[in-house]
DNA sequence: TAGATTGTTAATCGATTAACAATC
DNA sequence: TAGATTGTTAATCGATTAACAATC
């Protein structure tokens, strides 16, 4: 109902879409920081694992970025689609539970240089707080909505046990984040305007384990 | 072209079918857990997170273990869809890149639990050899050839920095694993066959940087 | 038998792909 | 102009959903 200016994105990108851009973005990064100025979507396609038509169709969404006969400057359609994604602002993050995982996605490099900034490592357990992890003090779970409330944090990750993350999912809803990312094992139960992300990773090598077992039982044949 | 008897698996169960099958027997498992013997697809559905028309079309490509009328016996179906995976057989696995998300992995207790053998942890770095990781000596990675030759691996995880990624997919491939599960950032690029399913945790940030991005601009509107 | 619920059908929806006109 | 490559179209493919006949 809203006019849009020339300036504002497109709306409606697919999900498909959405779930690609970040990966047409590293393969663009790869390729400024290998001196690349110029490529044609065949040889970003080849860098970022899809087919061409694909990545054109893709790109499409976005608006007109490349040039035909030429190909797409590197860093402008870089910058483009890093706009659309909403990643050349920052966002600042908090993780709740430190565990293995926690301490891992903690010190994981690719958030803080894709603009996400952790602002908070939060854990319910007081032995953990205090404990300096990746430069960050651990603090407990309870200071979530001042901390939430101070840095204007829209993003949740939670990492902790399965048992607590219902809680924690509720908690953060309660005090403002609208989009989490959830490596605990469960169906988390969040209200309509909250986005939910999964990593599972026993569901991942049970994917792996049915193909898998199909290719040992057509040895067989 | 070959027959198949009765007691084989139906051929050909959708991509989309098969990543949730092991969501639905982590629900089963909670149901089975908390003492529930029977459940209706609308019940199962729900403790998925999904709608009971797709769970039952789902079911329905793996065969007919329902009762019109009365559900489904949670055990029986339990065990009909941990079959189907291949979860019901043991699977030897080696981690490669023993870092923090190595560590965090070679820790995760829903691997262990759900079929999942880590039989080896492999490091290229020596000064990480002989270090204990939940209960396993780390190894010089050079020893990936006689462990997976020993253990009959077929599932390899690379939890390595991105440069190390593809060179340590080709050892993988060539000593004959044929599923990898890759956290690594980039494209790997592997022979027809070999399957690859790949995490990568800012991608998912990313995608809901995407959407949260939306929804600000929603708000301005 | 009456009520409940599965398994399947058919319609819809969204994603992928190949082909090519537009155009640099 | 000739060659190259994009952006778009249209066809195909796969996934989702609602509805309901089958049947316990």
């Amino acid at each position: 109902m809203t006019a849009r200016t020339s300036t504002e994105s497109a709306r409606d990108i697919p999900e498909a879409t959405v779930a690609r851009l970040p990966v047409y973005l590293r393969a663009l990064t790869a390729l400024s920081e290998a001196g690349t100025g110029t490529c044609s979507s065949e040889a970003l396609a080849a860098a970022a694992g899809v087919n061409s038509a694909k990545l054109r169709k893709d790109l499409s969404y976005l608006g007109s970025y490349g040039t035909r006969g030429v190909g797409y400057d590197v860093d402008y359609l870089r910058y483009q689609i890093a706009r659309e994604i909403g990643v050349t602002q920052d966002w600042p993050v908090v993780i709740v539970g430190i565990g293995n995982l926690g301490h891992a996605l903690a010190n994981y490099s690719g958030f803080r240089s894709r603009g996400f900034r952790t602002v908070a490592l939060l854990d319910a357990d007081p032995a953990r707080h205090g404990e300096m992890v990746a430069g960050i003090e651990v603090q407990p779970f309870s200071d979530l909505e001042s901390i939430v409330a101070e840095h204007g944090v829209a993003i949740g990750v939670i990492a902790t046990p399965a048992v607590a993350a219902q809680a924690v999912a509720d908690r953060m809803v309660a005090c403002g984040i609208t989009s989490i990312l959830n490596f605990a094992a469960g169906v988390l139960s969040v209200p309509a305007g909250v986005d939910v992300r999964k990593v599972d990773l026993s569901v991942e090598l049970q994917v792996l384990a049915y193909h898998e077992q199909r290719k040992a039982q057509g040895e067989l044949a």
